[in-house]
DNA sequence: GATGGCATTGAAATCGATTACACAACACCT
DNA sequence: AGGTGTTGTGTAATCGATTTCAATGCCATC
């Protein structure tokens, strides 16, 4: 209830309110309020305002800004991993199209465990987000509701069902193919992979491989496991002891392609003299790792960009129908692939 | 839930309130607010509490809340850019910790620039954040003033004047022995390194080759460059097309060094057997890159915890001098240096 | 000279929560 | 029996902005 007319100095210790900016410069607080952003107010009051907020070091809290106005400037990015290479390429161009239009991006790890996906989603809705980029997980995919939630979703990386949200992903079974022909043209026959069992990402790129092998009459054998270096070099090292080996491999991303090849050097296997390795994601190691790496190449700051892209397109038009943009890989070819 | 009648009538579009809740518990919104909180209410009416949450579909409005209590229950972490691995690591062990204690982030990229430091800041201001774990370019970690910001900093890889902030640093001089004392015992003599020119790192780590080589009464040629695998590589093609090249060269972290490997293998230089190379940051590629690279490695994830750590004690007690945490890096020696 | 826009401006309502304060009910002391 | 806490609860104030609504002055028009 104490009034403080301690206008001495600047920023003492109290913070600076638009009451305290609108004192000082003689005009009411709606004054300032609509010379801070775009309303109608004279030259004069507007130079009055500027100096004000100049004198008193005025900073906006933009927590209440936000709960009067209902605008949080605020998107969510939900991915399993930031360190995951092509998540952190994406995340930059996101953050980058964001800060752009005003906005700020919060960014969650998901683990892709569906327990942690939901407890964000959750944490969206309760910042009353403006939209979220989402790489969710098969389960979370197959469930989510964008209706439901109260801000619109921009999947990438992986798409749900049909119809149900917008979504930015690679042609897989495109890009699967591509690397397929390439095999196939290098003379290899026998062709498997290690691909993530978590999202509809591996199984698209598997049903590519698959599809691509069989336009050929040929078989695939896949194997299914966690997306990480760590189950990819142990899957590897398990593969490699076994009997018949396939005399190309394919990784179903960066990091399954990374444990890949550890697991490879693990088993003293010579790439590509008795192995060809190849994969997804051209992450800056594959073109140093031994004798350079084939793999398709994501257009990762694309993919983030188009997804903001559309998330705002998606703000202007609630009602349009779902999209879903499909971009397409490039094929890399490198050493670990000519025989 | 299979209750479709529930569904229809509850969260159909308007947005549930506490005072909805309340109106539906038969209590005020007073108890609503303590039942959520730790507030003293009788078991009776928290059952109800919580009952009338779940009819209802009840999610707190954030904004609000942080605008009533004064706790924004978020932090910034502002670095150059989190494409760096270094940064990638460091965020993810931030987020961890910030997330564990019901906290969330915001992530800025300031790619080296001051001006974009000066707005992320002004950012955190006007978000009314918790604290902020920061890396600093030197421009800027010279003029930060802690006190004048309204919240409390932690300074990650890069330090500030001493006394000023708390910072969780890498021992720069020490590792930039071990890699010297490494790279003589190997029988190297000549000894050289590109360093990143904007930050404090850069000039520490070369500090840190200089010392160690005046201990042997030699001399380290040092050039600085923006801290980039671009402007490292041209550096490199540069560098190796002179004269002189001295026998082994240092780079001053990760991104540097990728810029340096590219370099040489442009130029057609053979490591280890015409040049040795060794740097900071052990990146997942640093193993798997021609002979293996001679890396510092950084306790990545313990330096974003240890932050995170540093930032809370000081916020419990803001009076306390600041400290700076130096933690050791460890040498990883392959086969780029091997003689 | 009265009337009707038009552009500015200020007073007050509002966003959705937390929390200070008052008060009732009840157990615990002298 | 009469203070004295202690607990649990509701009412109302409050956080710091935006936005509604009414009022003002000014000018052109009738």
């Amino acid at each position: 209830m104490q009034d403080h007319d301690n206008l001495t100095e600047n920023d003492c210790k109290m913070t600076v309110r638009i009451k305290d900016v609108a004192l000082a410069a003689g005009v009411s607080v709606a004054t300032v309020s609509r010379a801070l952003g775009d309303g109608p107010v004279s030259d004069e009051l507007r130079k009055k305002v500027e100096a004000a907020v100049a004198a008193t070091g005025y900073l906006p809290n933009l927590s209440a800004r936000r709960l009067r106005s209902q605008h949080s400037h605020t998107i969510g990015l939900i991915v399993s991993d930031i360190r995951n290479p092509f998540f952190t390429a994406v995340s930059r161009a996101v953050e980058d199209a964001a800060y752009a239009v005003g906005m700020r991006v919060i960014l969650c790890n998901t683990d892709e465990n569906p327990q942690k996906e939901a407890m964000y989603l959750r944490l969206m809705q309760e910042e009353r987000v403006t939209g979220v980029i989402f790489a969710p997980t098969r389960a979370t995919a197959q469930k989510l509701d964008p209706q439901q939630l109260g801000f619109p979703v921009v999947l990438i990386d992986r798409a749900a069902p049909p119809g149900h949200a917008d979504a930015v992903v690679l042609d897989n079974a495109e890009a699967a193919s591509l690397l397929v022909e390439h095999l196939l043209a290098q003379g290899y026959q026998r062709i498997g992979g290690l691909f993530g069992n978590t999202s509809t990402t591996g199984a698209e790129r598997y049903a590519g491989v698959l599809a691509a092998m069989q336009r050929h009459g040929l078989q695939a054998e896949a194997r299914f496991i966690a997306p990480t270096p760590e189950a990819a070099e142990q899957a590897m090292r398990a593969w490699l002891a076994e009997p018949a080996v396939p005399q190309a491999l394919i990784a179903s991303n960066g990091l399954v392609l990374l444990g890949m090849l550890r697991g490879a050097r693990a088993a003293g296997i010579a790439i590509p003299q008795q192995l060809a390795l190849a994969g997804f994601d051209n992450d800056n190691w594959t073109e140093l790792a031994g004798p350079g790496l084939t793999v398709i190449e994501q257009p990762v700051y694309d993919i983030g960009r188009t997804a903001m892209k559309m998330l705002l397109e998606r703000l202007e038009d609630p009602a349009r129908s779902a999209r879903k943009v499909v971009l397409s890989g490039r094929l890399v070819v490198r050493g670990s692939t000519s025989a």
